[in-house]
DNA sequence: ATTAAAAATTGACCTATGTTAAGAAGATGC
DNA sequence: GCATCTTCTTAACATAGGTCAATTTTTAAT
């Protein structure tokens, strides 16, 4: 974690997420005064490490600006499964749910500032504004159906299929995310990615 | 869907039911007068499609008995990435959770006895019982680790290293799934998983 | 700007899994 | 119980992607 914020730059970033956070749970300007309560603004450099395996994730943040990556490592080799972009959520889930140890790390991949909620204080809101419950509860079901996609593009694409796809569909993958990253995201190894990359090229 | 049920047996399924819920969402007897309302028990025979691509998933249900096989049809070929047994939920989540039609299929292994809440029902506890709201929230965070999970086994594992741990960990899909639903499972051919086996037998 | 370090590419060769085809073993229906 | 159909296995060959090693390009540090 870096630099102390100024009390306006705070401001801003706390607006920011309530701007994101409209489109799962709009709320009023009273309500807001109460909620905001509960962010703390995190900024990162790139490089760090924003959560290290085997810690339990305490926040469901808002990325407002910069990018994050989620990786697990496995034999020795990093495997990353999960990217967070600006204006996106960024949390180790499963660790976050349950509360207990993260099997990942999450590492900043750009200087990133994030408006982040507290476990314990959601837990409050779940409580005392039954509502609110919906709103975890759509957020998972969200991440649900992203990782099912995931899934069955794994079982059921190429490697070159699955580079075009996200090429296409969210080309940020490929201006934000060095490349052996992304061969690691989508299960090939760089030397792979790269040959992907030159057959399509050859073949324009 | 098979014949009808005799008033004893629709009791003793929704009793299950109750019992199996009970881990979930444990409910007085009077709550449980409400509830049980919202529950249809749909019986199906070793073969028959309990949901259809294309189909909107309309209910969140509990396995009796028997089992199930979800999959997906891409290219011609059939990837079975699911499986429900005995005790266990069985839904098209993704269908259900947004309201939209399936990419799924979901058909008997077994004969099989459901337990089914209607979508509309639980949309009315979630309304009425904000509790209720805690227990959709939950049951979708349990199949996110699971996808999770999954996920990283087919990032991270060989085929032969994920048959060997769903033999250990889940004996039961052994048990219960044919070779060639459980290759697709794998993602392998059966022919692969036919070697993988063989290997595994000359070793010992 | 210069140098060092990291990332990306390329080529030669290797391995796990896919493909095709055939036969053996098991399940299902009459 | 016999015939048929489906599932499972085996073998020969093909291919996508992995491995290892060298080279080029890009990025970062002084």
């Amino acid at each position: 974690m870096d630099r102390r914020l100024s009390e306006v730059e705070y401001e801003q970033h706390l607006h920011a997420a309530r701007e994101l956070l409209y489109d799962y749970l709009p709320l009023t300007d009273e309500q807001w005064e109460v909620f905001k309560q509960g962010f703390k603004i995190r900024n990162y450099l790139k490089g760090d490490f924003i959560l290290n395996e085997g810690e339990t994730e305490r926040f469901l943040s808002i990325v407002i600006s910069g990018c994050t990556r989620h990786y697990v490592m496995v034999k020795g080799e990093e495997k990353s499964f999960d990217f967070s972009f600006q204006h996106e959520f960024n949390c180790s889930y499963s660790s976050f749910i349950q509360q207990e140890p993260s099997m990942f790390f999450i590492q900043a991949l750009e200087d990133c500032v994030l408006a982040s909620i507290h476990y314990d204080f959601l837990q409050q809101l779940y409580l005392y504004y039954p509502e609110s419950n919906k709103f975890g509860r759509t957020a998972v079901e969200q991440y649900y159906i992203w990782r099912e996609q995931r899934e069955i593009s794994l079982m059921t694409d190429s490697a070159q299929e699955r580079y075009i796809k996200l090429m296409e569909k969210y080309p940020i993958y490929l201006e934000q995310v060095p490349l052996k990253f992304l061969a690691s995201y989508l299960n090939v190894k760089p030397e792979s990615l790269s040959r992907i990359r030159k057959k399509i090229l050859d073949e324009r």
